[in-house]
RNA sequence: GCCGCCAUCGUCUAGUGGUUAGGACGCAAGAUUCUCAUUCUUGUAACCGGGGUUCGACUCCCCGUGGCGGUACCA
């Protein structure tokens, strides 16, 4: 019979989720998800220096964020009884010694050949000879990771262990507890790490390593998963984009790749862009919300602004700069106001033709359309070319050298509003 | 130092003895256009080195080199 698959993802809560922890714990939910398992949580907080309940809420809310619910949660701070009784069997078999206030395991002295059957590397081989005795219990009384992770994972019955691959070297020494405790081990699987552009280990050093830093920023869960998931393991069927059901269904640990892989905050970005454009008004909207406090007040003018920016935002904190101009008149300098193959002459009269003609426009053929036709008339009407006038009103309208449409913004700003900012330029230009 | 893992375009990767070595990001060019973004098209660029095995190696083996991890009373 086909034992039920139980994984867990076992962080210590001594500092906010790291992005690589949060997609091993992406790694262990696929797989529960993927074989109808369970995926438990498990708060290593036997280090009661470094633990911090903070640390703890972070990781909670980290792992709802990315939608990897946990189905059972377990604290190790809270199992001193397990770990009792695990030495006292091992104590009972003359395998455990005292020194120095901490509680030692006798690692085999013989030349023991162990052997590691890791799903993603094959077999791994070591020798005993090569290990020094084991720290069981520190001398304050508390076990260490390697005992706590070992009796943890016998108790709560863990078919699979995936983790990251710094824990590879460690696996043989837990290999010879679960012997030790009449226990046979789990199935191994040591996921590569994630690395900075040099190639070294993931570090503050080179950026953002919080996944709260990630939410902050305007990163959506399904771009990180994506972009998480796609560190190490491929689609077989080369998709770009998966939702989580579909990587469900993919996921196998047999195609995850054995090197460590480099995070590409670009990469990362192109993934976040495209769910960002994807989204519907309503929702990014609300998305937008958090990152655009300051612009509340107008709400009409908020909501064509963010319309007219959606596409240009690859994270959501971009979003403030690239509307701002809607909320106050631009600075910009005069020379902006001329097209490249305009003149200063031609750019005055396309603005005076462009005032003009916008002045007579009802407040019911203020769209961008009835625009559109209106001013391409006026410039045919006027030998302009368009550069002469839908630049300048652009610029007068932005102040930028890129942006929306001249007649989205118009349409966006109404007519007081661009009359207004089309008479400063004009004045700019001092004609 | 010792032990272990790893190695395809700049980056993420496909590839499991015979391919024009494919895709995506990035970058570049073009189309569209007043601009930027979007979109579409095209281009750019890789099998770490040396030995084997084989009719034939990116693919298998060995050595080297490089990167990374472990070697804690951190986890």
């Amino acid at each position: 019979m086909e034992e039920k698959v139980r994984v867990r993802f076992a962080p210590s809560p001594t500092g906010p989720l790291h992005i690589g922890s949060a997609r091993t714990a992406l790694f262990n939910y696929l797989y529960a998800k993927k074989n109808g398992g369970v995926f438990a949580l498990r708060f290593e907080d036997t280090d009661k220096e470094r633990s911090q309940k903070v640390f703890e809420e972070n990781i909670l809310a980290g792992i709802k964020w990315l939608r990897l619910e946990a189905d059972e949660i377990y604290y190790q701070s809270k199992r001193e009884n397990s770990y009792q009784s695990a030495l006292k069997k091992l104590t009972e078999r003359g395998l455990i010694y005292e020194s120095d206030g901490g509680v030692y395991f006798k690692i085999p002295v013989e030349n023991k050949k162990i052997i590691v059957d890791d799903i993603v590397r094959g077999k791994v081989e070591f020798d005993s000879k090569d290990f020094d005795d084991l720290v069981l219990f520190k001398k304050d009384g508390t076990p260490t990771f390697h005992f706590a992770n070992v009796v943890d994972d016998i108790e709560m019955k863990i078919t699979h262990v995936i983790r990251g691959e710094d824990h590879l070297s460690n696996t043989p020494k837990h290999i010879l507890l679960y012997e030790a405790l009449d226990a046979t081990p789990p199935k191994f699987a040591h996921i590569s790490l994630i690395l900075n552009p040099d190639r070294s280990k993931m570090s503050k050093r080179s950026g953002d390593v919080d996944l709260d830093e990630y939410i902050r920023a305007g990163y959506l869960p399904e771009a990180l998963i994506n972009f998480l998931v796609q560190l190490g393991w491929s689609d077989p069927e080369s998709r770009e984009f998966l939702t989580m059901s579909e990587i469900i269904q993919s996921f196998d640990l047999s195609r995850v790749q054995k090197g460590g892989a480099v995070f590409d905050i670009k990469h990362l970005n192109h993934l976040n862009h495209h769910y960002l454009m994807q989204k519907s008004l309503d929702e990014y909207m609300q998305l937008a919300e958090p990152f655009i406090k300051q612009f509340a007040g107008d709400k009409a003018l908020l909501e064509s602004a963010i319309k007219l920016i959606q596409d240009r935002a690859q994270i959501l904190s971009d979003i403030p700069e690239l509307i701002s101009y809607f909320f106050t008149q631009p600075e910009y300098d005069t020379p902006l106001l001329i097209f490249k193959k305009s003149s200063p002459e031609q750019t005055s009269k396309g603005l005076s033709v462009a005032l003009k003609v916008l002045e007579k426009v009802s407040p019911k053929d203020w769209t961008k359309e009835k625009l559109q036709s209106i001013l391409d008339e006026a410039i045919s009407s006027e030998s302009l070319l368009p550069g002469d006038l839908f630049w300048p009103i652009r610029v007068a309208l932005s102040g930028q050298e890129g942006s929306p449409s001249p007649v989205e913004l118009l349409e966006a700003f109404g007519k007081e509003e661009s009359i207004s900012r089309i008479k400063i330029a004009i004045n700019k230009l001092g004609v």
